[in-house]
DNA sequence: AAAGACTGCAACCGCAACCTT
DNA sequence: GAAGGTTGCGGTTGCAGTCTT
């Protein structure tokens, strides 16, 4: 626990010091750094914190941006398909949260690791409870280990990919976010044609390295694609997308406590993948399946870096 | 209805890595 | 290579809302 008395000591020196504001954000401050995001994109975050009229630090705008107002948000609650995913990127990636968020489009580290701390270890811990074989103790869910390794990319493996495209319906019903850009700012950029959904190929060889926002003024961490390093010598399968076509309908409602309301529709372009850079044919062209027993677990767990990574899907 | 316990989430803190000069 | 600044990340805290007694 916070001693009351140092984060009053704290606050004050901060507030003498700069006057730096603390604690829950205003609307007027969202809509002050928002606007200033989408008028001047993303730079150095105390000139933002500056610059935006904000009496806040460069670090705190940061995380507001990511956690609460960075318009490719998902918000609302994990579906079941998220939350399997998100138990089984965790038996593979224990508590990196952003690596596991990088894997989860819309979700930010921040709300997986609550969602992970307030309800899926209660229910992991529930389920082991009421378990009487009790092979797997919470150890398991809080550490990786080789055989939920395993069990993860064995699940992953058979994973329906509509799951993987999460729950697109609830992005655009939600309730947020999204807004349009102008120029500056478009999350799905154009790529190239790497990933033919409609035939449900992917080729690996190339595969995602980044989407790279920050040419555009955002990301450098959310909603990037990290380029592979990859320690699998297997080829993994993807099943087709059926229903998901190729179209990418970018249906962006910004709708935070201003008053902006736009939309951009791109229905038109294709999903493209950027080149993919740092794996050579370490995914591609051994096959159909996926073979388990001859994997690399310690490199892949040293270097976790080398799992797939969802693609971006918003509808 | 009120008070205490619990829960979920937003935000802060500290550290390490990275970048720039 | 050193120093200072910035960014990214995981752990932790505090608070508001909800539930329970």
């Amino acid at each position: 626990m916070r001693k009351p008395g140092d984060q009053m000591v704290k606050e004050k020196l901060n507030n003498n010091k700069a006057k730096l504001r603390k604690g829950l954000w205003s609307p007027e401050e969202d809509e002050k750094l928002m606007n200033y995001m989408l008028t001047n994109g993303q730079g150095c975050w105390s000139d933002i914190a500056r610059n935006a009229g904000l009496q806040r630090c460069g670090k705190s705008c940061r995380l507001r941006w990511i956690n609460y107002l960075r318009p490719d948000l998902k918000r609302g609650a994990f579906s079941p398909q998220e939350e399997e995913l998100i138990i089984h990127l965790h038996s593979i990636l224990g508590n990196r949260w952003s690596q596991i968020a990088a894997r989860l489009p819309g979700r930010t580290d921040n709300e997986i690791k609550n969602f992970w701390n307030s309800t899926v270890k209660k229910r992991l811990k529930n389920n082991n409870n009421n378990s009487t074989s009790s092979q797997n103790n919470s150890d398991s869910i809080s550490e990786p280990n080789k055989g939920t390794v395993m069990e993860g990319m064995m699940a992953m493996h058979e994973y329906d990919v509509a799951a993987m495209y999460m729950d697109s319906s609830s992005s655009s019903s939600s309730s947020i976010q999204a807004m349009v850009m102008n120029s500056q700012f478009n999350p799905f950029p154009p790529m190239d044609n790497k990933f033919d959904i409609v035939n449900g190929s992917f080729d690996f060889s190339t595969c995602l390295q980044q989407v790279d926002m920050g040419n555009r003024g955002f990301g450098q961490d959310y909603g990037v694609m990290e380029p592979y390093v990859m320690g699998l010598d297997n080829d993994l399968s993807v099943p087709s997308l059926e229903g998901t076509g190729t179209e990418q309908n970018y249906d962006y409602i910004f709708d935070t406590k201003t008053n902006i309301n736009n939309q951009l529709n791109n229905s038109t372009e294709s999903i493209k993948v950027e080149d993919i850079v740092g794996i050579e044919n370490h995914w591609q062209g051994q096959g159909d399946s996926f073979k388990m027993g001859e994997l690399d677990w310690e490199g892949l767990l040293a270097n976790v870096s080398s799992l797939p990574y969802l693609d971006f899907h918003v509808e």
